[in-house]
DNA sequence: GTGAAAGCGCTAACAC
DNA sequence: GTGTTAGCGCTTTCAC
């Protein structure tokens, strides 16, 4: 499975071309050093004329430094993940930066495969949201030895790496005052396990403000799992069977709140009149839902400049001092509260 | 931003600590050429004992070749296009092949520009779901002429690559069968720009089926706009204002069908009873929808393992055939019909 | 500023 | 079967 054959233009024809050593065309075209204005204009003009393509391998090869920056997703199938990519893609290809996007499929073994592989390429940096609280930190420390590490949306316990994310702790203080201005008394959670750092933090958060605005929460009315939506039709049917059901519940994501939605109707429940619910993230799923879910609203494009900037700019000064930026959601209220 | 310092293990260190020249060792990495069995073994646990990693650059530079798979999808949004990557990759990587995951924004140009940087590197084949249906073919048959390349779901209109896919020709007349078994007498059809070439399958088969199954079907119930919820939902706005409205409405894809039962929704009318509506793909949301909705199931697996199959095995014998899988579709009936 | 030349680590001829 | 060696195409000293 070969490619085919192809005649190749090589840095030698570009020289030849133009008139200069190979050295210069390098120098130009990996913007290097300084070059007179007239032969770098001969340069690009010669390079574009002949169609010139730098071999990558070659490039990486010699220089030990790729254009390359990798992301590390637990899953793709969560489009919260993929807008993520999407928004991160396009903010580093301004900079000529391109993105190899991998899924761990929630799996730290094959999270830390992928970022095995991604080091051994050479990447520039790594954008991960790490599976598992726990069990990613081996990964993420040994990746961040060698190459610039962010970690996204999700962290692993110990600050040893780079974070962006939202401030959870507001977040959940919207959601919760929310619930009180609507004369909620009662209030769940349904969020995964605490081996997704978010998860850990909106629930803390939650039962802080819980507290705070007076809305009673209770044991079986927090449910954790996983982050889609089987498992929020599961948590569903484990508190409407126990009898007992809060007046509100708050989803740790919008995948998990869709899956609820959907248990709820066939538990034959009226959202929002018996039981209101939340998600988390506003995927484009929310406000398609029926009835639409009142969210918290992810700054996609923000948490993508913000991390590219953190991977870029720390480049030329890798210090040990690591960043945490918080940055500020907005609640989004629809008709399922 | 490069990678910070760290001793590399070369493959003359593992020819040293196994007694033999670094050629020896290649082949055995490799698998190319005969090599003792002896040696071969102990190649192999020097190798795993010193932690050799293989410099894929220096590889590929030398051999023109890489163990990496491209592929370029519409969006990932689209839950059906990241669940196939996940498939895929699965397939893929069971033969030690890596996916480098694209997405084109359903953009040819960005298409364009993803499938030419694959090419620049190297990649043993190229899956492609083609954004558009015309503007993608230059850029296929250019890929054609350097690597192999296998379209999925989508297609341009000229034969000129391998395509694998489902019988949309079947999967419509499911769908019309089922309309006609439900009682409804008349249809519409909301899908895509014809610049979507499954879109244009999809809707020539639901005309065909109709006519045979006699279900009547007029032109302002055939609504074509693009892949997604918004869509959907806009569609359905205009065939509701017109206040000429089908018993039944057929949806090329879940999105589409997502967003056009939530406006059916808002617009106060009800899903069956009033108008019975129908996705295509069985993505998760499909069966969480309210009301869930009834789908045609795309043979995920099926999918991915005939595609490597013809990207892998074509390897060898790069023939001038074209080859067209027809997968066979499956009708999920749930409560949207 | 600029060019000549030495590799980056590996695979593939080519000898044996 | 096995080892020696010549590059793959580029970046980067090192002289000038």
């Amino acid at each position: 499975m070969r490619a085919k054959a192809e005649h190749r233009v090589l840095i030698s024809d570009v020289a030849k071309a133009s008139n200069v050593s190979i050295a210069t065309v390098s120098r130009v075209l990996t913007q290097t050093g300084r070059v007179n204005q007239e032969k770098r204009e001969r340069v690009l003009s010669a390079a574009k004329a002949l169609g010139y393509k730098r071999n990558p391998f070659a490039s990486a090869l010699r220089s030990r430094r790729t254009d390359t920056v990798g992301m590390v997703m637990p899953t793709l199938e969560n489009p919260f993940f993929s807008s993520l990519a999407k928004y991160f893609e396009k903010v580093i290809s301004v900079d000529g930066f391109n993105l190899v996007l991998c899924s761990s499929e929630g799996d730290p073994t094959v999270e830390h495969d992928k970022v095995v592989s991604l080091l051994n390429h050479e990447v520039s940096g790594i954008v991960i949201s790490p599976a598992d609280i726990e069990k990613s930190t081996e990964t993420i420390s040994q990746a961040s030895a060698q190459a610039m590490v962010v970690q996204v949306d999700q962290r692993v316990s110990s600050p040893i790496s780079n974070w962006v994310g939202i401030n959870d702790d507001l977040a959940m203080k919207l959601i919760v005052s929310h619930f009180r201005s609507r004369g909620f008394k009662t209030a769940g959670f349904i969020g995964t396990q605490a081996t997704d750092s978010s998860a850990a933090d909106r629930l803390s958060a939650f039962k802080k403000h819980c507290q705070a605005e007076g809305i009673i929460t209770k044991q079986s009315w927090i449910q954790l799992g996983e982050h889609n939506m089987e498992w929020g039709q599961a948590a569903i049917e484990k508190i409407v069977s126990s009898g007992d059901i809060p007046r509100a519940l708050a989803c740790s994501s919008d995948m998990i709140a869709l899956g609820a939605l959907n248990a709820i109707r066939t538990a034959g429940l009226n959202v929002p009149e018996e039981i209101a619910i939340s998600g988390f993230d506003d995927t484009a799923f929310a406000k398609v839902a029926r009835p639409s879910l009142t969210t918290i609203h992810q700054p996609y494009s923000e948490i993508a400049s913000e991390t590219w900037h953190l991977l870029h700019s720390h480049d030329s000064r890798p210090s040990n001092a690591v960043a945490k930026i918080l940055l500020t959601p907005r609640l989004v209220v629809r008709s399922s509260t």
